[in-house]
RNA sequence: UGGACCAUUGUGUAACGGUAGCACUGCAGAUUUUGGUUCUGCCUGUCUAGGUUCGAAUCCUAGUGGUCCAACCA
């Protein structure tokens, strides 16, 4: 028996009408502006309109809200079409805004015949004083009672290019006394003499957001138009249109934006950590966009399972950038290929170990049922990690020390007989001997060691560089810092190991395959490897008990 | 100081007038050739005050707290 998974209220609203038989099937959309990148904040919002098409049967559309010429560009329109479909999300139609400008053009002149929008000389000053404050009525403008004919009049005018920008708009008739400041006779259109990424030069007046964002929800015969908490006060505007219009009367309903700990979701501060290069581009694997997350191993799969986990309502919220990690963990554990690779080498020297060309068997994935075997070429000059051995180590250290025995994964037993170190003390390199009887597999010592390191041989081992992220703001809330960005900037967001020694069988690594280095982390190729150069992103550490043990 | 929306363990999210549950985190233990995984157990919560009701997290009122609204941005 599946466990009857309770409903998020938007579920329940769309159920709702549903079985009331207010529609067959649902129309959903997702509407980004081509300005920027899609960030997990927008996985959210896709994982839902489309998520809700899917559960109940109906279609989502990607639509481009691409009303504001000077900030938007096709680059950008790429770039989202792109995470959508990573994302594993497949749109119904691609549309855009801009396609319904001449319709859109049409609706505006039908409400200046009906006497419910008229166009304004008063410059943006002069409107923005008159529009009064949350706690007093505005002031009618100037312009507000001028004729139908003159309006229809100057606002073909407009749209002809008689005027430059910012002299005239269009705006509605509505009320300048309401509390509800959107309600202040809003501004539907005005003069910008723009390029326009897909319309060119054909228009210089531009609808706004409240004009063509409800408008072509209902062109599109959206059932349920699904926004954030931020867009409640606009839902009056919205359905006050729709209906002074006579339009199929699509839905706003509103849900709380995601907010994470240690990350930033604001479109404009992520492009000014672009713009200013304290990242390395959108797609820096720190960043909380869905193309630096791919970049740095996230799987879609475990996006969609965050973004199921977070839910759906209208509270303000702070996720745990740990859920996050915690998903992507979980997916990973199941598909990463074990590799073993030395980030920081200690040579170990089995001094009773005979050259013999010998491999050892390792699979490739104990979560596996069905896991491959790769054989791993060892020999008595190995690299272990310099962490996991002490001279003098605390209780419960189960790793290497003088005279302890540890085992090699998939291979011996070793025990440490002595340390040699250099003029200054330093630790250069571990004698030990190895337990011939205790092979991998077929083990008749008849001991059992605590602890198991991973290991890479001297002469096999293949050189890779390894770049480890963690989060980018030393702050959990950076949203809300006033101040300047790079304070609270972690400087150890970024930790490059150049040399870490890798097994061979990594030497076939390629782009999208996700592995685990044992003991450290899940990693994946990333796209600076070239010829000679082979690059990783750790995409997220291993849980790591031992090193919270060591801080209490 | 106007209006709108919201308030459940540390963080999220359920309970639709009838036993406050689930996940993450945290803690303790078992298993483990990854101090990973897996498994078991445990901790912590209905913003406050009234009211309605046999019974309130749920409905009502007031208060308190948070978020949003005065871009020719979306």
């Amino acid at each position: 028996m599946s466990e009857e998974k309770s409903l998020n209220f938007i579920e329940e609203i769309v159920e709702g009408d549903l079985s009331a038989g207010k529609y067959k099937s649902i129309v959903t959309r997702f509407p980004p502006e081509p300005n920027g990148h899609l960030h997990v904040g927008h996985a959210k919002s896709i994982c839902l309109n489309f998520g809700l098409a899917q559960k109940y049967g109906g279609s989502t559309n990607l639509r481009f809200d691409d009303t504001n010429p000077t900030t938007e560009e096709t680059q950008y329109v790429e770039g989202i079409k792109e995470d959508v479909k990573w994302l594993g999300f497949e749109w119904a139609n691609e549309l855009y805004a801009s396609d319904y400008f001449e319709q859109l053009y049409g609706f505006a002149v039908k409400l200046i015949e009906k006497g419910l929008a008229y166009v304004d000389d008063s410059t943006s000053e002069t409107i923005a004083a008159e529009k009064g404050t949350p706690t007093q009525p505005g002031k009618e403008s100037a312009y507000r009672n001028r004729s139908v004919e003159e309006n229809l009049q100057l606002f073909a005018d407009m749209r002809a290019g008689k005027y430059k920008d910012g002299e005239k708009v269009l705006r509605a008739k509505v009320d300048m006394a309401s509390t509800n400041m959107l309600l202040r006779d809003p501004i539907l259109y005005r003069i910008k003499h723009a390029h326009h990424h897909r319309t060119g030069d054909a228009w210089c007046i531009y609808p706004m957001y409240d004009f063509a964002h409800g408008q072509s929800d209902s062109i599109e015969k959206i059932t349920h138009s699904i926004c954030t908490l931020e867009f409640v006060s606009h839902r009056a505007l919205y359905d006050w249109l729709i209906e002074q219009l006579g339009i199929f009367p699509s839905h706003q309903y509103e849900f709380a934006r995601l907010n994470m700990t240690y990350t930033l979701m604001s479109k404009r501060k992520l492009l000014q950590l672009v713009n200013e290069k304290y990242v390395d581009g959108w797609d820096d694997p720190r960043m909380p966009t869905i193309s630096a997350m791919r970049r740095r191993g996230f799987t879609p799969e475990s996006i969609r399972k965050f973004c199921d986990l977070i839910g759906v309502a209208k509270r303000e919220n702070m996720i745990d950038v740990g859920l996050l990690e915690f998903c992507v963990r979980e997916h990973l554990n199941k598909v990463a290929q074990r590799r073993m690779v030395v980030f920081d080498p200690l040579k170990v020297v089995l001094t009773n170990y005979t050259d013999k060309d010998e491999t050892v068997r390792c699979e490739d994935n104990p979560e596996d049922p069905n896991t491959t075997y790769r054989d791993i070429p060892f020999s008595g000059e190995l690299y272990i990690e310099r962490d996991d051995f002490m001279e003098n180590p605390p209780k419960k250290f189960f790793r290497l020390a003088p005279g302890q025995m540890v085992r090699l994964k998939s291979a011996y037993i070793i025990r440490c007989d002595d340390v040699i170190k250099d003029a200054d003390g330093n630790i250069t390199e571990l004698h030990c001997s190895y337990l011939p009887e205790s092979q991998s597999g077929n083990d008749k010592s008849g001991l059992h060691v605590k602890g198991t390191l991973h290991w890479v041989s001297v002469p096999h081992a293949v050189n890779a560089e390894l770049r480890l992220y963690d989060r980018l703001f030393n702050t959990e809330d950076p949203a809300s810092y006033e101040g300047d960005l790079k304070d609270i900037l972690n400087p150890g967001s970024l930790q490059i190991i150049q040399h870490a020694y890798a097994e061979p069988a990594l030497r076939n690594a390629k782009f999208d395959d996700r592995y685990q280095f044992l003991r450290k982390g899940y990693y994946t190729l990333d796209k600076d490897t070239s010829e000679d150069r082979m690059v990783f992103n750790r995409t997220v550490t291993l849980k790591d008990t031992w090193a919270k043990e060591q801080k209490k």
